[in-house]
Formats: structure tokens, sequence, C-alpha cells
DNA sequence: AACAGACATTTGTATATACAAATATAAAAA
DNA sequence: TTTTTATATTTGTATATACAAATGTCTGTT
């Protein structure tokens, strides 16, 4: 569907406008359909983003400023995001002994279960929305952001 | 820059991924970006939307509903998005007289002059996004994302 | 050792958002 | 006319987020 229909749009919209309306209504689209993923697992997309970044790390323990330069949107609580996952039981968090500024987070078994768990249905997730695309297409849109979004 | 290191992203990642990642990444570039604009004018985004929605009404009143169908990302509270704008004096209300379950909103010429000193901001805003693109870079850009959304 | 400045994280507060339940009105059915 | 169902909006509550200020720790300088 094209976005002026998406939003009902009665005026004919210039295409520099249209971009934006597009990159955001397809961000809409993609989260709105992940968080149905997640939904039952208790679990939002910011803190299933931190543990994805956690498992990266490889059992490298991750202090907050990484977690935070990691993240998708730089939001400025990673402190409570980690606390909820830490409820959850799905990290552990530490003081640094080397430098006890920093805080030692790490994903635990029962993360990482999760994760496993999840998996599978966050691929099919991903997929289904190139599979509209052929391969150079996908290719295209990809360099095409990239080159879109540099100031 | 590339999507990956944008993340510091230590593994290759796959291509699906990738595209989800820089649709997302991409739109919280060009939010920050607009957010900033915003700011001097001490209006969100949502509120800004908002206005854009009840200038294109062309004197017609909104109610909720419609407000709603309009927005980008189908927020549950029009009400209290509203009362803020409200509040500003950039918005009337009043309860529709035929149908008294609905509620007229209307842009009041206060909130017609602070889009009009926003628009030369927000058409410099997008267009300094397109400028990186080719005019048939931008249609392609427009085309794969329309086609990629539709599940 | 004492101090200044930088760094890493946390907390306070105000605002925003999500979701469910509640209210109010209208239209249709019994 | 009363009851039911649908529609439109609002409210309550819990959680999330943004931004600034505060805390605790470290490093280098005097």
């Amino acid at each position: 569907m094209k976005i002026e229909d998406e939003i009902k749009s009665t005026v004919a919209l210039d295409i520099s406008k249209k971009i934006i309306l597009n990159v955001i209504y397809t961000q809409n689209v993609i989260t709105d359909n992940f968080n149905e993923i997640l939904k039952p697992f208790d679990i939002s997309g910011e803190q299933y983003n931190v543990l994805r970044i956690l498992r990266g790390q490889k059992g490298i323990p991750a202090n907050m400023c990484v977690i935070q330069e990691r993240m998708l949107a730089r939001t400025s609580n990673t402190t409570r995001l980690v606390d909820k996952l830490l409820l959850k039981k799905f990290v552990t968090r530490n003081v640094c002994p080397e430098n006890r500024r920093k805080i030692e987070v790490l994903i635990t078994q029962k993360g990482l279960d999760i994760l496993k768990e999840l998996d599978p249905k966050v691929i099919e997730h991903e997929q289904s929305f190139s599979r509209n695309l052929s391969s150079s297409e996908v290719e295209q849109l990809n360099n095409l952001l990239e080159k879109y979004r540099n100031k």
C-alpha cells in the first residue's frame, strides 16, 4: 500500500516528505509486528535488544556505556532497562573490580534460553519482510538507506 | 556509515536483519533530527503531526477517529495529545452538535501561525536527507519501502 | 595528601505511552 | 419503550522515556 493511502492523505505529497513518512511508517510496521512476537514472552523490544548485545559479548561482561553505544536508539536510561532484565533474572549485574565506577552486566543461562526460543521467530519475522523483495532489491534498499541518512 | 558500524557490531549480519536495523536506525536519525527542529517551539513530533492533519482538513473539523487514523503511529491516546495542543491554544475542541459522542477539533490561527513558521525548516529537514540521493534513487527508495513492508 | 576535572552510572522529576476499563451517546432490535 | 449492541472518547494505572542533576570513582596535578 502506498504511503498516501496508509495515512489517508488528501493532497499529493512531495517526494522528499514521502520518503520520510515511508521510513517512519515502515519502522512502525516492523516494530508493531515484532512486539507481537515478544508479547507472550513478557519482554520489550529494547530489553530484547540489550539481551542480544549481551549474547554478542560471548561471555565478556558489558558495562553500561558499551550497551548504550550498541543500541539502536540511544536511550538515556540503560540503568532501568537492565533493572528490568535483572528482575527477570535474564542478566547479572556486578561492580567491576578493576574500576568500581563501572558495572559488569552478563547474560544468564535463563537469558540465553529465552533468546534461543525466540531465535526462529525473530528470523521468520525478519525474512517475512525481505521475502517481498528480490535479493538484488534487498541489497539496493540497504545501500539506499545508508546513503540517504548520512548528513 | 554502514549499519554494522553504527551499532558497532562485531559479527557479520544477515541481510534480512540488516534491512530491519537500517530502517529502524534511519528512522531514529530522522526523528532525532526533527525533534531538534521542534525543540525551540516547545512542541513534540506527535503534536506537530496532529497540527498538520488539522491544517490539511482546511477548516473541516476533525474528530478523534479521523486524527487517529491519519497519524503515522497509531497511538492509543489522541485525547491527551489534543489536550496538550489545547493548553497551548493551538486547537479548539467542541462536542459535535449532530452526534454528541464525537468531538470536533479545529486548528486555531495561532496553530496555523506556528506551522507557517515551521514550514521552511521542515522542508529543509526533508530535503537535507533526499539530497543525498539522485531523483531516480529517491523514487526507488520509496518504491522499495512500500514493497518491502507489505505483508 | 589534597584538589580539580573527567568518567560511569544512578536518581528525580516531568512527560509520554500502552492497554484495559469506564463513560457517554447513538442506533438497532425486541 | 426498554434492552442490546456498536461507536467515540476518556480515564486509570502501570510502565517507559527524556533530560538534568546528583553520586561515586578514578586520574592527573600541585
